[in-house]
DNA sequence: ATCAAGCTACTGAACAGTGATTTATTAATT
DNA sequence: AATTAATAAATCACTGTTCAGTAGCTTGAT
């Protein structure tokens, strides 16, 4: 349908040569563009390749966006939105132990995050904060606070029912934000490559629970 | 030509405008190309700019680099050397408990490895390892793997001598070495950002140490 | 020790390729 | 036929690389 219309247009269909699609392109040129940074990363990827990514040629991204560096806000700014709310309300409606509570989220957000485009961005966040301190201190703030916050309350709920010992709040949540993290980050700088994988590259979702548990026994009261 | 510019080429001479240093420019260079491209990335950093920072003109690094990916790869070779070989000594001669063992290993990683310049590179690999693929695997079999390895051995000590319980080895392993990547990137991605700040920015060995002691109280036999 | 003469590390202007952005033109849609 | 989405060619700034020239160093004859 959608990738017949494309290859047509691109390929071997000498009468519709292309098909004007005001509202469908921005969140394509936006999808293209984020696979073309992920893959490349920001520098390296040139408008070309994004536009070609999406069906276009190199004018049309310019129709929609003002110029490369907004397009790599607005994947910025449009990706980091609902998963975290879906988090937060997953906490709240929760009703079992903190440790299963825990073991959730992690499954959650493996499947919502972990695995997803958009751990692709937070890689690419990572490596160009420097590049764009504007973006990694929004990225910061909407992104990586909200998530600690998010765990230090499931932690102290943890504490204050009994259920963990009283560890100091804000390393333990780092603590169990590397995991995450280190998966994430690893499977897309290493992942590609044939024969370098580590536990956590082989086998992600069991990783993460491992390292959960790792941790949740340290954390227990005994 | 610019008083300034001579100025800042000699620092304070203002006759000799430079100096003939055969045997310590390729150092220089190299020294001034990790800490441009820590800062800016790989494709932003340009041949000036290191250049500049090495107190030469453009034409110089191509003296003893034949271009510029070839300098990347000079720095990253020479900077994944002996560190390793230092932890690995280290936890020979230890005859202390593996618990112990862990808490210097990281301390001195953190001294020797996570507070300096080749922190840095370690985040740039991570940032540019799929723009060379090379050099990511190289980076992968030369300083990932014989560092698991090595913590491999380590615990695998403490299961044999009953300190530890017989966790999932490889799990295990990448566990204990996230805490030290994600201390190391964040510092390097959003520790310029002032209030960017999470427990383990703000403190680093003291995070490191926690967490440490948050695994261990979770492998101890009990 | 001095100084001329040669050597070469280094400079900096020029070159060439690249890639972001603009714009005149084309053709799909209404 | 009018509108305008999209193209494709052109522009423009930038940057990696080269190279002819310059200046600091070395050597050896005096």
């Amino acid at each position: 349908m959608n990738i017949d219309s494309v290859k047509s247009m691109t390929e071997n269909c000498p009468i519709a040569r292309w098909r004007r699609k005001k509202e469908a392109r921005p969140a394509e040129i936006l999808d293209a563009a984020l696979s073309q940074f992920v893959e490349k990363g920001y520098r390296a990827t040139k408008m070309e390749d994004i536009a070609r990514a999406a069906g276009v040629t190199k004018g049309t991204p310019y129709l929609y966006f003002q110029n490369k560096e907004e397009i790599f806000k607005a994947i910025a700014r449009g990706t980091f939105v609902a998963n975290l709310q879906q988090l937060d309300k997953l906490a709240d409606d929760f009703d079992g132990s903190a440790s299963a509570l825990l073991h959730h989220m992690v499954a959650h957000w493996w499947q919502e995050v972990g695995c997803s485009p958009s751990a692709g961005l937070c890689k690419l966040m990572i490596a160009e904060a420097a590049n764009f301190p504007e973006l990694a201190r929004f990225y910061f703030e909407e992104l990586i606070a909200p998530s600690n916050q998010l765990l230090s309350r499931v932690l102290q709920r943890g504490i204050d029912s009994g259920e963990f010992r009283a560890v100091p709040l804000v390393h333990t949540v780092d603590a169990l934000l590397a995991p995450l993290l280190t998966t994430m980050i690893f499977s897309h700088s290493f992942g590609q490559l044939p024969g370098c994988c580590i536990g956590s590259t082989k086998d992600p979702l069991g990783f993460l629970q491992d390292a959960l548990d790792l941790v949740l026994h340290g954390l227990k009261n005994n």
